[in-house]
DNA sequence: AACAGGGATGGTAGCGCTACCAACAGGTAT
DNA sequence: ATACCTGTTGGTAGCGCTACCATCCCTGTT
């Protein structure tokens, strides 16, 4: 019941009998080695053209004639015919895939990537090779290695703070190199992202704008990205005399709304002054106004809170929450739009692009004057 | 500076020239064909053994003797040999791939499943060819034409409606399908899920148990799985005198939070009297409970909601939010352990898994005098 | 002692495609 | 008329691996 392809087989073989050499389709139907399916032989055979000039055709359609073209393109539907991508492969020395690492799956941001970098692709033949790094040098590196063993033909890597080991993997990789999520020097290759240590430098400067104080900063799974976001915060607290290390509540432990419920918890017994919080990302964020409301604590008159992403939860939310856009989608999307530019040959002329962020002002962070208009 | 594997390889050749036939090697390095990497021959040459005994140590060790698998593993080590994984599709006319069809990325119940993919396949050598169908069957029947192009070892696909031609395809792919979310009669092969109608019902029956009686229902991005839990909790309201179709305010459109708060707008103006909303998932819960705060509706005293998928943050939600738990992450994993134990010719027992759900009361629906205690 | 049986090993011939070169037509320059 | 392009087509030889046999050796049996 599960195995039909062999019968499938036999009317195209028949098809193939009555146009290239009989002999030769008979000695290939008996044998039990190959995929049963059509293959660029059987197209030339029946376009009645060399198999050379069916595989230009399809590849690059410019430099066969137009009535070949025709003629081959009706063999090609007639007999269903795939390109095996394993033969082409092999024999190119290169396989039409684009290896993607990043760190997480859990998390909303990666999946907005990802969903930029398919889109991006559009109907184009390339396949995404994609590997989950789960924040571990070690899993990078191997991940790489399984990648570099198919010889892509672009990879895509998360952040810029590889190890020796990858980063050399990287360099040495003979295809093009995307590193995604975050701009600085010395890119591998090329580059696309924004600058996290601005962004956190922006929000810190936001809330000292509206009149807060003690600002505290909350921050899960703390990654090189929201390291940086936390410098700027710190840099920013640093200028305006209002740091204090005891402001600053992180872990390591995995982003959730239920840590940013205990996070939240712990920086009111650290500092029950706090009149406001920054957050690494939108799911803390929420769990510190689900934690405010819980304990009918008054946002913003009492507590002002800032996310970090702009999930599309955020401007809906009561109260409304204070975030950071960041150009999740458009970085996947972009990423491969400079991938497929530099493999066929077109290299994009800025190699390192800022996409920048956007901090969106909203009630959670309203000076009370403001929110009585 | 982008190009290195030049220089990298020539070390590779000259080892090859100082154990192969030396006439051979040099023929081989003046080519220009080759990925410059060394191969099976190489290591075979190396441990002084034929390269059909390196293939056999590296894919089934048990039929080599213990004293060349030690020799063949020195000298895989020494290469740093990988092997080619497009070589072997092409030989064994079989990729180690398994192809994935999703509905969507952006939806968090689908990462949870795919994060269950990844992590259930572990280190095997498999690799995902993941596709992203956006809830069309046109979409689903090309990208399935692309994963059948590559001969995988298995297929994972959403749902159980698939069109016609879909579904011929599948039954013909000649390797083990899963169909993974649901269950229900006439599997193409294996199933995995969960009855979204018997979810439905508990979750209509679980809020006239608490004395609703004007029990709307909300839903968004109404797929397959959404429509069958709707039947569910129509049934249920049927069989109570309770059902009016007003109740019910749906949309097409993809869910959001946002989405949720429009949907329940909407159902206010349509039956002003609703004294609960069921969602068909998370998201548009959370926008009906923001929507509730904003508008200063008493959440449960003046009205009931329940989600569905059961989010990490429903837990934390103030108030917390009655929610569905469906085994998303689990069913990834077992999808993937039913398709390899299939691939590895152990058929499971049981081909059509029902993992079940469990309804998760909280807050959101607890009847006042409950709350009060 | 001859033989069958089984486990380990190797040789060979592809898998389906593309790189490379050769061939040839039809034009232009010499 | 010859040489020399340029553009289209085809032949051939692999790419690196595995399926299929053949071979070899070592048992155990008659």
């Amino acid at each position: 019941m599960r195995n039909s392809p062999a019968r499938r087989a036999s009317p195209i073989g028949q098809m193939r009998r009555g146009v290239a050499s009989s002999n030769d389709s008979e000695v290939r139907n008996r044998s039990r080695r190959g995929s049963g399916r059509p293959t660029l032989a059987d197209v030339a055979g029946l376009a009645g053209v060399g198999s050379i000039t069916v595989s230009r055709a399809l590849r690059d359609p410019e430099r066969v004639s137009p009535e070949l073209r025709q003629r081959i393109a009706a063999a090609v539907n007639e007999l269903g015919y795939v390109p095996n991508p394993s033969a082409r492969a092999l024999a190119s020395a290169r396989a039409d895939v684009i290896g993607v690492l990043v760190p997480s799956l859990t998390n909303n941001v990666f999946s907005e990537v990802l969903r930029g970098i398919h889109e991006g692709l559009g109907d184009c033949p390339l396949q995404i090779q994609f590997g989950n790094t789960h924040y571990s040098d070690e899993e990078e590196e191997r991940l790489l290695r399984v990648f570099l063993g198919q010889r892509p033909s672009a990879l895509i890597v998360s952040g810029i703070d590889q190890g020796p080991t990858t980063r050399q993997m990287l360099e040495e990789a003979g295809c093009p190199v995307v590193q995604i999520m975050e701009i600085g020097p010395d890119p591998v290759d090329m580059m696309i992202g924004f600058s996290h240590l601005e962004a956190g430098k922006v929000v810190a400067r936001h809330l000292i704008d509206v009149g807060c104080k003690r600002i505290g900063f909350l921050g899960a799974r703390m990654d090189p990205r929201s390291r940086r976001r936390l410098a700027g915060y710190e840099a920013v607290m640093r200028e305006a005399g209002h740091f204090d290390a005891a402001l600053v509540t992180t872990t390591i432990s995995p982003s959730s709304v239920s840590m940013g419920v205990s996070l939240f918890h712990k920086a009111l017994e650290r500092t029950p002054d706090v009149d406001a919080v920054i957050c690494n990302n939108d799911d803390v964020a929420l769990g510190v106004l689900f934690a405010c409301h819980r304990a009918g604590l008054q946002v913003p008159a009492q507590i002002s809170i800032a996310g970090f992403n702009d999930l599309e939860m955020m401007e809906v939310a009561s109260p409304s929450i204070t975030s950071v856009r960041t150009p999740r989608y458009e970085i996947g999307r972009r990423a491969i739009a400079m991938a497929r530019a530099a493999i066929a040959g077109k290299r994009p002329q800025r190699t390192v692009v800022d996409l920048g962020f956007e901090l969106k002002i909203r009630e959670s962070t309203m000076r009370p004057a403001v929110l009585a208009l």
